[in-house]
DNA sequence: CACTGGGCAA
DNA sequence: TAATGTGCCCAGTG
C-alpha cells in the first residue's frame, strides 16, 4: 500500500489503510516530498503585501490556504485531502468542517500540542509550505518559529511522590524561578545540590530493544543528548499554577509531561494485558499511537464521538503502562460500566479492581490495581464516612501510574478540576467526544491535564462504518394563533419557554414522526425533553413509557429492558437523565421537543445516543449511495427564542461537518383528526394547562388533587405497573405547578399518601 | 434499605 | 445573557 500510493499520488487512499501513515515527522517529509517539490521561490526575500500573494505554478495540486493571521483553509475536493487533514489536525485547531472547505487555526496551543506528539518546528514549516498554493507568509513562519522555541526544555516529573520541575539547561530554570507563581512554588530539598542550587542527576535513558520501532531517530538524537539534568521540586498543590505559567501564552515554556514507564522501578507493576479479542480500531490504535509515539505515556486528552469505543482506549492505555491506574467517571453508572469495560478487554482478575462509590467501597488486593471511583468522590469536601476516608487516604497518598478521566470536558468546574491535584499520577489521560463548554474554562485542560493528542473526524468514522449514519432535521413548528399571541403577551421567559415547547403544532409534528417510525420503519425512538412537564404531557397524552429523576432504579431497568425486547414498547420519553450513561444502543431515532437553552454538548451527546454503529457497513451503502441508518429531528417552534437557542446548539455537530436538513411541512398538511389536537378545542384546553402550570398562585383543592394524583401514579409506578407508565388509565398525570414547597414534595413518593394529604392539609390550609 | 437534605454541574 | 430547573452525588437517619 505504502509503495502502491507513490506511483498513484492522486489516488485517495482508503481511511482504513492510511491510518498509520504521517504518524511521525518523518512520515510527513517524505510523503509528500514524493508528490510536491519545494517551492523554488522560498529562498527569495518574503512579501510582506498579503494583497499581492502569488499563487505557485501548480496550486492546482495543493490543497491548502493558509493566511497571515494564522488561519489555515482545506479544499477536501483535493486528492491530498487525507493527508493534509491528518497533517492539520495535528498542528491546528479545527474552527469548522463542512462539506467542501475545512477552516483550521494556527495557535500557540495547538503548536504545542503538535510538538507534544513529536513533530518538529522545520517539519511543520515544511509540509506547511508544500501543501500550500501560496508561499507561506512570513508572520505565519515566524509564529510557529516563536511558538515551538521552548518546546521540550522543561519537564514535570513525579519522583517518591513529589514534583520536580526538570530541565537539562539550568538557565532555563533560573528563567522560570523569575517568575512569581513558580518561585513560590518552588521547596527546598536536602540531597545532591549543583553548583546553582538544583538537584543534579541523570536522566534514565535506556531505549527497550522491543519497541525501537515506536522511535524515531530525533528522538533517539534527542535522547542520547540527555545526559545531565537539574531540576527543583515544587509544592504539589501549586502544580497547576506551575503548569499555567509555563503554557505557550504565558512564559512559553510549556511542561512536557511524560511517564517512563518502564523504567520506573519504584511503583509495583499492575499484571494485566489486552485480551487477544481486544482489536483497537486503526483510530483507536492511532489515538493510542500519539500517546505512546515515542515509548513513553504522554499527558494529553483524546477525543473520539461517543460510541466509537473509548473505553477500549482507557483500558488499552492501562494495559500498556501497567501500573496502578485511578479512573474517574461522572456517575456511579458509569463506574459501573468501566469496571465492566476493564474486566471484558483485559486480562485484570476479579481482586486487582474495585469501585469505590458511596455503596461501594471496595478494596483492591496486592500493591497495585485499577479504582474505578466518580470525580465527586475524589473531590467531596464535606465529611466522610470513616470507610471512606481510610480509602481517600490510600488513594492520595499512592503514586498512580495513570490517571484516566472519562467525560474529561467536566473537569474544568470549579470542583472536579481539584482532583487533579489532590491525585498524584504519572501520566493523564482524558476522554470526551464533546471537547466544548458554554464558558471559556475549556482551555484550561492544557494545564489541568495536557494537549489534545488526537481528534477523530466524526464523518470519516462514519464513512468507515464505525458510527452509525444519522440524518439529522431541524422540524420547524409553527405556533398556532392562540399560543403565539399568548407567547408574544409573556414576559416572563420561562412561561415564553412553556409555550413554545408546548405548542400543538410540534406535538403533532413528534406524534406524526413517532408513528411514521415506529410504523413504516420499525425503528426505536427516544423522544428528549429537557422540561419536566412537557415530558409528562407529551409522554401521558401519547401512552409511552419515561424515565426522569424522579423513576427509581428497578422502574428504568424495566423500561430499558421492555424498550430493549419488546415490539410493544419502541417510544420511550427521556428528560435530562438520558444525556448521558444511560446506554441504549437499540435506538436509532432521536426527537427533541425541549432542550437546555444554547448547550452544544447537550445537542451533541443526544445525538451520541444513536451514534453506536447499526449493521454491518456493506449493509448501509445502497447503489454506492450512502444510507442514513439513523435519525435525529429537532422540533423547533418558528419565530421564537427556540429558534436562535437552535442555532446555537447546533454549532458543534456543524463543527464536525454535519448538516441540518430543514423540514417545514410535518405533519403533512393532508393530516387530520388522527393526530391529537386537530381540534381547536383541545388547543385550547391544552393552552389552559400550559398557562396555569407557571402559575404559583394555584387553590388549595387543586393542590390536594395533585398530592393525590402524584402519590397514586408514584405508588403506581413503584409497584411496576407498565400501563401507569403508559397513561393506559387516560387520566391526566398532573397539573404541574412551579411552587417550591409542591415540588419538593413531587420529587419524592409520599410513604402514606392519606397522611401526605393531611400534611398538605396543614401545610396550606 | 429507602428516603432526606445539602452541594454541585451543565 | 442571568436565572432557572433538573439530576446526581455524598452522608445521615430511622
Amino acid at each position: 500500500m505504502r509503495h502502491g500510493d507513490k506511483n498513484q499520488p492522486s489516488k485517495r487512499i482508503k481511511f482504513s489503510k492510511d491510518e498509520h501513515r504521517a504518524s511521525t515527522a518523518q512520515d510527513y517529509s517524505s510523503h509528500f516530498g514524493e508528490d510536491l517539490e519545494d517551492d523554488p521561490r522560498d529562498g527569495e526575500g518574503k512579501k510582506r503585501d498579503f494583497s499581492k500573494l502569488e499563487l505557485k505554478p501548480d496550486h492546482m495540486n495543493r490543497p491548502l490556504w493558509a493566511c497571515a493571521d494564522g488561519r489555515i483553509f482545506l479544499e477536501t475536493f483535493s486528492s491530498l485531502y487525507k493527508q493534509a487533514y491528518d497533517f492539520l489536525i495535528a498542528i491546528a485547531e479545527p474552527v469548522c468542517r463542512p462539506e467542501s472547505m475545512h477552516e483550521y487555526n494556527l495557535t500557540p496551543h495547538s503548536l504545542y500540542a503538535a510538538v507534544s506528539v513529536g513533530l518538529e518546528t522545520e517539519t511543520i514549516i515544511s509540509v506547511l509550505n508544500k501543501l500550500s498554493k501560496t508561499k507561506l507568509p512570513k508572520e505565519m513562519i515566524d509564529f510557529i518559529h516563536n511558538s515551538t522555541a521552548n518546546y521540550g526544555k522543561v519537564k514535570l516529573v513525579l519522583k517518591k511522590n513529589k514534583y520536580f520541575v526538570e530541565s537539562p539547561f539550568p538557565d532555563v530554570l533560573k528563567t522560570l524561578l523569575k517568575d512569581d507563581v513558580i518561585g513560590r512554588a518552588r521547596i527546598s530539598s536536602e540531597g545532591s545540590r549543583g553548583a546553582d542550587g538544583f538537584t543534579v542527576g541523570k536522566s534514565a535513558v535506556e531505549i527497550d530493544g522491543t519497541h525501537e520501532e515506536l522511535l524515531n531517530e530525533a528522538e533517539l538524537a534527542a535522547a542520547a543528548e540527555e545526559k545531565e539534568t537539574h531540576a527543583f521540586e515544587i509544592d504539589p498543590t501549586q502544580v497547576e499554577n506551575v503548569k499555567q505559567r509555563c503554557l505557550p501564552n504565558a512564559l512559553n515554556y510549556p511542561m512536557l509531561e511524560e511517564y517512563d514507564f518502564r523504567n520506573d522501578p519504584v511503583n509495583p507493576d499492575l499484571e494485566v494485558e489486552l485480551k487477544p479479542h481486544a482489536q483497537p480500531r486503526p483510530y483507536q490504535e492511532k489515538s493510542l499511537s500519539k500517546m505512546f509515539g515515542n515509548g513513553r505515556a504522554r499527558s494529553g486528552i483524546i477525543v473520539l464521538p461517543c460510541g466509537a469505543g473509548k473505553s477500549l482506549v482507557g483500558v488499552s492505555a492501562a494495559c500498556r503502562i501497567r501500573k496502578s491506574c485511578l479512573c474517574l467517571a461522572t456517575n456511579a453508572v458509569s463506574v459501573d460500566q468501566w469496571a465492566f469495560q476493564f474486566k471484558l478487554w483485559s486480562t485484570i482478575k476479579e481482586d486487582q479492581i474495585c469501585r469505590f462509590t458511596s455503596d461501594s467501597k471496595e478494596r483492591f488486593r496486592g500493591n497495585a490495581g485499577v479504582v474505578v471511583t466518580t470525580y465527586n468522590m475524589i473531590a467531596f469536601g464535606g465529611k466522610r464516612s470513616e470507610e471512606a476516608e481510610k480509602i481517600i487516604e490510600d488513594i492520595r497518598n499512592r503514586e498512580w501510574g495513570l490517571l484516566l478521566m472519562d467525560e474529561v470536558h467536566v473537569v474544568p468546574a470549579q470542583m472536579f478540576r481539584k482532583v487533579i491535584a489532590l491525585t498524584k499520577s504519572h501520566c493523564k489521560l482524558g476522554l470526551t467526544a464533546t471537547l466544548v463548554r458554554e464558558d471559556e474554562r475549556i482551555t484550561d485542560l492544557n494545564f489541568l491535564i495536557g494537549p489534545k493528542l488526537y481528534e477523530a473526524n466524526w464523518l470519516d468514522l462514519v464513512k468507515g462504518g464505525f458510527i452509525a449514519n444519522v440524518q439529522c432535521a431541524e422540524v420547524w413548528c409553527p405556533m398556532t394563533k392562540e399560543f403565539f399571541a399568548e407567547y408574544l403577551k409573556k414576559e416572563n421567559s420561562k412561561k415564553k419557554q412553556a409555550l413554545y415547547v408546548m405548542n400543538p403544532n410540534k406535538f403533532r409534528a413528534c406524534e406524526f414522526l413517532i408513528r411514521f417510525h415506529e410504523e413504516q420503519r420499525g425503528d426505536k425512538i427516544i423522544v428528549f425533553a429537557d422540561n419536566l412537564f412537557a415530558l409528562t404531557e407529551y409522554a401521558m397524552k401519547l401512552r409511552k413509557p419515561m424515565i426522569y429523576g424522579a423513576t427509581s432504579h428497578p422502574e428504568r431497568t424495566k423500561i430499558l429492558e421492555a424498550f430493549k425486547t419488546s415490539r410493544d414498547v419502541n417510544t420511550i420519553f427521556l428528560s435530562k437523565v438520558g444525556d448521558n450513561s444511560i446506554d441504549i444502543p437499540e435506538a436509532n431515532v432521536i426527537i427533541q421537543i425541549s432542550s437546555h437553552a444554547g448547550s452544544r454538548r447537550q445537542e451533541a451527546q443526544r445525538l451520541g445516543r444513536i451514534l453506536r454503529a447499526k449493521g454491518k457497513p456493506q449493509d448501509r451503502v445502497a447503489g454506492g449511495k450512502e444510507e442514513y441508518n439513523a435519525f435525529f429531528y429537532s422540533l423547533v417552534s418558528t419565530d421564537t427564542q427556540e429558534m436562535y437557542y437552535s442555532t446555537k446548539r447546533q454549532q458543534f455537530l456543524i463543527d464536525q461537518g454535519y448538516s441540518f436538513k430543514v423540514i417545514t411541512s410535518l405533519p403533512p398538511a393532508d393530516t387530520g383528526p388522527e393526530l391529537s389536537y386537530h381540534h381547536l378545542d383541545d388547543q385550547l384546553a391544552l393552552l389552559g394547562k400550559v398557562l396555569s402550570a407557571g402559575d404559583n398562585e394555584v387553590g388549595l383543592e387543586q393542590l390536594e388533587e395533585d398530592a393525590d394524583d402524584i402519590a397514586l401514579q408514584k405508588a403506581r409506578r413503584s409497584a411496576g405497573s407498565m400501563s401507569a407508565m403508559s397513561g393506559a388509565n387516560g387520566r391526566v398525570y398532573m397539573e404541574y405547578s412551579t411552587g417550591k414547597k409542591l415540588q419538593g414534595q413531587m420529587k419524592s413518593k409520599p410513604k402514606d399518601p392519606a397522611k401526605r394529604h393531611h400534611l398538605f392539609k396543614k401545610r396550606f390550609g
